[in-house]
DNA sequence: GCCCAGGTGGGTA
DNA sequence: TACCCACATGGG
């Protein structure tokens, strides 16, 4: 079949199960940039234990956060694992906002969509997923994310054949979809919701998938 | 006790 | 380029 016709089909099926998703749990743009690189290799539950932390202790701003000492933000932030790692990379991105962008996300954002993408590329701790995400749900910027979940949905659905790397992934939407923020935004949300409630890796019989009957794996049990 | 989770960077061949 | 490995906590 048809590319554009399968991931177009994909999500209309999965926004008829779900309904509209506006998806990021977030309340401000840099928000979403700190939990980009706090859910780095986590679940997010464990991130909005070190986001509540953040918030109450008040620094969930770039000018905050880079005056807060680093001993103080890795106690805050090691619910989420790799507590060092990544104190050090929310160090980094406030250093860099503050020094560069007036500490305002908004303001780095506010750029066309390559340079900004491989700016963010270029801070320590930011690779494709992380810039991505925080281009699309910080930004609005329409670019297709790429993570475990759209790898795992991908291969159960045989779109694609092994590990494909994230460009490639990524070309697979973006090329045969409109580049449309929003519905980059719901798609990923999706991919996001499915995978959680039906599609888990330990868990390979999907009985109640609202894809069941585009999966391959829903009929070979 | 073991496997896994919404990655990234550095090292080696 | 293609693999390894470290990074660390908490849930199932």
């Amino acid at each position: 079949m048809d590319t554009t016709l399968r991931l177009t089909q994909i999500f209309q099926r999965l926004s008829h199960h779900y309904g509209p998703l506006h998806w990021w749990p977030a309340e401000t743009p840099f928000e979403v940039a700190v939990g980009a690189i706090l859910t780095q290799n986590t679940t997010w539950t464990q991130v909005e234990r070190a986001i509540d932390n953040l918030r109450q202790a008040d620094v969930l701003s770039p000018a905050a956060l880079r005056r807060v000492a680093t001993t103080d933000l890795e106690l805050m932030v090691r619910p989420a694992g790799f507590f060092r790692q990544k104190a050090h990379r929310l160090k980094l991105l406030a250093e860099h906002l503050c020094t560069f962008h007036d500490g305002r996300l908004e303001v780095l954002l506010a750029g066309p969509t390559e340079p900004v993408r491989r700016e963010l590329l270029s801070l320590k701790g930011v690779g494709p997923e992380t810039a991505d995400s925080i281009l699309l749900y910080a930004g609005g910027h329409p670019v297709f994310v790429v993570d475990a979940y759209t790898h795992r949905l991908c291969s159960r659905l045989g779109l694609t054949a092994g590990r494909m790397d994230y460009q490639a992934l990524q070309a697979l939407f973006m090329d045969h979809l409109p580049a449309d923020a929003a519905q980059f935004n719901a798609y990923h949300g999706l991919i996001v919701q499915v995978c959680k409630d039906v599609c888990r890796k330990r868990s390979p019989r999907c009985p109640a998938c609202p894809l069941a009957i585009d999966c391959p794996s829903a009929g070979s049990f």
